[in-house]
DNA sequence: CATCTGTTTTAGGATTTCACCATATAGCGA
DNA sequence: TCGCTATATGGTGAAATCCTAAAACAGATG
């Protein structure tokens, strides 16, 4: 594990980490739609427009999501829709933690 | 956006934050090639026993990976390949992003 | 220019994460 | 049982993250 491979690492677990909040992987999702400004995805998530901006500024700087002034708004795109396939494949994991959960709390 | 779908979202993003750190993805890749015991995953990564033990238990609890035991060994393996196919992904778009910097600093 | 709209930045304090150390636990063999 | 090996857990301090409110900024419009 050489320190170009630990930085290749650190670079790509950055991506996962930036999708790795509530809101900002429902910004993702949300973004599948097509193209939206900050006031539709405030909207669409429900919270602070200052803090959605903070947390598409995280989106932005590790290349999940690319921004494009159109007048007075600016308008959010996906940039990766390889992310939108992973996400079915993160569900079945989670409704699988779920079962086993329950099966926990049954037995 | 209603309660369920942000807990939903909360679950899911739990999945993707276990996997953003840069040891864990690590351990992830590592993965790929079948069960570890927890020895070889600290010589691969290079790092602490009992920092590595609770990654494993972040990535566990996350439902990411299983473990088992086998004698005083415990041997991890991953319950989401799909995560390898997703990690390629992520992998184009750093280096994308990347590019995208080093125009930045060429310009 | 003055003002309005849409978005970003700054500042703050509370919470969480991380790595390291020491200690504890589980199973094996003598 | 005692000691050894492999792993997990608890504590601590530094650093990162998160949310909210206030201020700054950029472009459109009058």
């Amino acid at each position: 594990m050489g320190p170009t491979e630990k930085e290749r690492l650190r670079l790509k677990a950055e991506v996962f980490k930036a999708m790795g909040h509530p809101l900002r992987l429902g910004v993702i999702e949300f973004l599948r739609g097509g193209e939206r400004c900050v006031c539709e995805i405030v909207e669409h998530l429900g919270t602070g427009i200052s803090n959605m901006s903070k947390h598409l500024s995280v989106l932005k700087k590790a290349g999940v999501v690319v921004d494009r002034r159109e007048g007075l708004k600016i308008m959010y795109s996906l940039t990766m829709p390889c992310a939108l396939e992973f996400s079915r494949c993160v569900e079945d994991v989670v409704i699988k933690r779920l079962e086993q959960q329950r099966s926990v709390m049954v037995a």
